[in-house]
DNA sequence: CAAATATTTTAGATTTGTCTAAAAATTAAT
DNA sequence: ATTAATTTTTAGACAAATCTAAAATATTTG
């Protein structure tokens, strides 16, 4: 079976309003797709033709089985891509969405498995979030980009942004590895950048450019 | 201005039939892409309106300068997709063209400009078609791969299908780089293998497998 | 050069995904 | 528990890209 592009922006968009717990509507799935509540209409009636969907006209939906694998798919995807986009070629992580919204859309299973190994099956997108393996299988744990993460809370360093010989080269200088325990001291709201404290050592302070590339989770 | 994939792909169709020489129908157009003459015709009053077709009716039609250029970027485009299937993601040269198909279609053009940055600057796809520069240049001269080309008339070598150090090794053994000048002395059918000789040497047999990865240019 | 043949175009219909405006159902409020 | 407000759905329309069947134009041929 194959799914129209517009087809899978929907179950894209229903699985991402899912994840927030709370019931999701016809009206927060227009505002989510920047489209008319009648056109989810329309929409819903043809995901449930295809299985996509559980749907009670008046009674609210939530993806089938089938609809949740294919979610998963679409966003293994586009979150592989994302990945391929900062590391391969030089993106930032803030340039990749709109891309890769377009390239989650192509067809081949074979390109993707392809693309995985070629990448070395990365775990986790550049914004941290994690990527779905094969069988729609992923880490429960959102990384959060360092500066995005609170301050006084410790955190563990378990991924970064890019494999570059500069960013390895500073993160060497610094003491800090995949798996090194910190916490944030302060920001810095001039310049964005961010003090933070090692285990037992003096505070020291970071870039923004280098908050951005270390993946943390909480401690 | 941004172009639908229907449309692009009519552009790139009637780009490869003005190619061969001779005038191009609304029946060419219509077989080549699977569709009816009536859909054609229809699609060529609309790219007459976008200025990217010179057309009046009944009387035959032609790319513009406009049309001509659109029609390089989704060359371009296919074809360094094409390459990056191969050298990168491990494809095999006859399996790319239908994902190149939908990847052509992808809209950024900073996403292309940095594949082929990454790439290398590549000129010719695995097939060894030459690929359009920014500008839309391209060498003249379509490369055959070695397996192709007639018996009894001098090549040289001027690409490999592959940068895999397997292959450098049986190269440098069998004394072959780019720039080689050769000759094929005789096709077998039973295994496709080919008898090739080097200038002022004996000949020697290669396989078919290395006479699909090794391109030339008549001599 | 006119009749026969082939090609191209028009006319009108279909499908997909969208829209607006109005009706139906649900939910909230008095 | 009715009424009022909100949300969802239906009905009918539209644009894009396609189709079939018929009409218009070109081309070929006797």
């Amino acid at each position: 079976m194959s799914y129209t592009v517009s087809e899978e922006n929907y179950i894209k968009a229903i699985f991402h309003l899912q994840q927030h717990g709370n019931m999701v509507t016809t009206t927060d799935v227009a505002v989510r797709l920047q489209t008319r509540p009648a056109s989810v209409t329309d929409m819903l009636k043809k995901l449930k033709a295809k299985d996509l969907l559980l749907y009670e006209r008046y009674h609210g939906f939530k993806l089938s089985t089938l609809g949740n694998q294919l979610a998963l798919t679409i966003v293994r995807k586009h979150r592989l891509w994302e990945y391929f986009l900062v590391n391969n070629l030089r993106f930032g992580w803030n340039e990749v969405h709109d891309i890769a919204e377009e390239l989650e859309h192509i067809t081949s299973d074979l390109l993707i498995e392809r693309l995985d190994e070629y990448l070395l099956h990365p775990r986790f997108d550049p914004h941290g979030d994690p990527i779905p393996d094969v069988n729609g299988k992923m880490e429960k744990v959102k990384q959060v980009m360092l500066s995005e993460f609170e301050t006084g809370c410790w955190a563990k360093v378990c991924a970064v942004g890019s494999q570059s010989s500069e960013l390895l080269d500073l993160l060497g200088h610094k003491n800090i590895a995949i798996g090194t325990i910190l916490k944030i001291v302060q920001k810095f709201h001039f310049d964005h950048s961010i003090e933070i404290q090692l285990r037992d050592q003096p505070p020291f302070s970071i870039s923004q450019q280098l908050a951005h590339t270390l993946f943390v989770k909480p401690q």
